[in-house]
DNA sequence: TCAAATTGTTTGGACGCCAAACAAAAACTC
DNA sequence: GAGTTTTTGTTTGGCGTCCAAACAATTTGA
């Protein structure tokens, strides 16, 4: 009942992948309060097609490295919000997309919480830190 | 036909959590080559109770940093696998966590596995990047 | 002794990853 | 131009992980 014997993080804790994760799971969680209703995945989403307006499914899907068929459901669900609209393309295979206006607002709103949530987490970093742990990441990610 | 448009990432490439995201990404794949039937996590669970045996469900979902719920079913499979085994501890409510000798055989495995994933991974780091890669992210992890 | 907290569990929901298949449309090949 | 191949969006199904709320059994604390 006293103290709880220790636990031996083993050889768990020099893995890099549990380590990301850890991380990952912490910005998640900060993220999600700073912007809330808005998963980072699809804030993404949002954003790249804020900064590419008329892009295809399959380009957004390559860009942002999740699968087409992920793509489909999620992007289903933001039209459902009318927060983006698909229109078919001259190539009549595809779907270009854009954000409504309803998109756009709430994508403002999202930034505005972004920041705040960058800013949270960037405190416990120098600037130089979180150049260079951009830079890491980078480099592990190919 | 030719060249595509040229994408612009927006925001989005400078954001802490995307580019974790796209690191995570690339090491699990690159895990799931390596450690062939057995994902990351559950690798993590059989290390940390091989260090740790008897170890209770919640104690161990706590030192992971996973839900206690969560933690049910995917014991519920390794002990189905036959690589855990769970014991009733004197504490009546806990149960008490075992490496089998069939666990302890296949994280012997897993560990050759991840000793070829993490220098694959680690090829792309010199020593200190490493190092200071660790750092930085358990400085976010809190 | 009685109320409060803890443990494992179930249920239900959300997000994201992947693989395999399919029809429509476009791009190639001959 | 006819026929094959490729691409695009889509559906389906499965897996891994996260979270919240509830519950019974048990232990702890008042």
């Amino acid at each position: 009942m006293d103290a709880k014997q220790k636990l031996t993080p083993g050889a768990l804790y020099g893995l890099l992948g549990y380590r990301l994760r850890l991380a990952q799971q912490a910005v998640f969680r900060d993220f999600a309060v700073s912007v809330p209703g808005l998963s980072p995945g699809r804030v993404g989403l949002l954003i790249f097609i804020d900064a590419n307006p008329g892009v295809t499914q399959s380009r957004l899907a390559e860009a942002v490295e999740r699968d087409r068929s992920t793509m489909v459901g999620v992007l289903d669900q933001l039209e459902a919000r009318s927060l983006i609209k698909r229109r078919r393309g001259e190539d009549r295979r595809t779907n270009g997309l854009w954000l409504t206006r309803a998109g756009c607002t709430l994508l403002a709103r999202a930034l505005r919480g972004i920041a705040r949530h960058e800013k949270r987490i960037a405190a416990r970093l120098s600037a130089a830190e979180r150049r260079q742990l951009l830079e890491l990441l980078g480099r592990i990610s190919g």
